[in-house]
DNA sequence: GTTGACCTTCCAGTGGCTGTAAGGTTTATA
DNA sequence: TATAAACCTTACAGCCACTGGAAGGTCAAC
């Protein structure tokens, strides 16, 4: 199979794909005889399970731990476990951090008249000493 | 004032400040002497106001819009506040988003032992098909 | 034989900084 | 007065995770 369906069915896109093997986070594809990269369904299956990690949240460096843990029958899935529940951890902060953010966003807008004068309270918000 | 104190007074640093200047979001910072950026009262505002801005989401590129509404007496306060809603509403989009990757993730790590052995439903899942 | 859809490599750009190097200036201390 | 430290300057590289584009090779259909 050539690139562009290892990235139809992988859901990665071909030059994903290929920077995925630049960067040494999946092995060098085989190459047919014209020199055009060729995928067969074990490497599709480990680039659809890169695009669920990264889907989920996991940075490239946490996908390549997540993708070594794969390749591993004598993995422990503790360490999976682990992986995931420090990654829930870390989704939950940056949702408070945007709720925060959405929140004061709120307030300066119920604040502010929005009407055709200068005068704004969101503006001056922005601009006050906190 | 020179640039880092500036930058305390702020709460950007002072690389950001100067990277700041360099992209053209402020304006080139008067100069001493010795060649050393001076900072008034205003231009610190500014900076603040820009600081402000990132911390409740705006990209340099909104932040910008917003500077000029401030730096604008005849400013209409209706469009600082069509910025914060349309923000508020990525932030919304953003925060379900996150929601959800954090839900799978939780869905995932409920399924998986997480005990010594290579059964996982973690991996199972990232590499089964959709 | 030519069009168009593939494929290849390589380089540059994105956003918003941050780090580092190599130097100049100022201030405090010995 | 020497020197160390804490500033300041510019310039360039690197970060992340791609994405776009150029310039060219290959293949299938008409």
């Amino acid at each position: 199979m050539n690139i562009s369906a290892a990235a139809s069915r992988s859901g990665l896109s071909t030059k994903t794909i290929r920077y995925y093997e630049d960067i040494g986070l999946i092995a060098p594809a085989q190459r047919a005889q014209n020199g055009y990269r060729q995928y067969d369904e074990n490497s599709v299956n480990e680039l659809r399970f890169l695009a669920h990690a990264r889907d989920v949240g996991f940075d490239l460096h946490e996908s390549k731990q997540l993708l070594e843990l794969l390749r591993n029958p004598k993995r422990q899935s503790r360490h999976a476990r682990v992986l995931v529940l420090e990654k829930s951890r870390q989704l939950e902060e940056r949702i408070q951090q945007l709720l925060s953010m959405r929140e004061q966003l709120m307030m300066m807008a119920n604040r502010c008249h929005g009407d055709e004068g200068p005068d704004c309270a969101i503006l001056a918000e922005l601009v006050a000493d906190r």
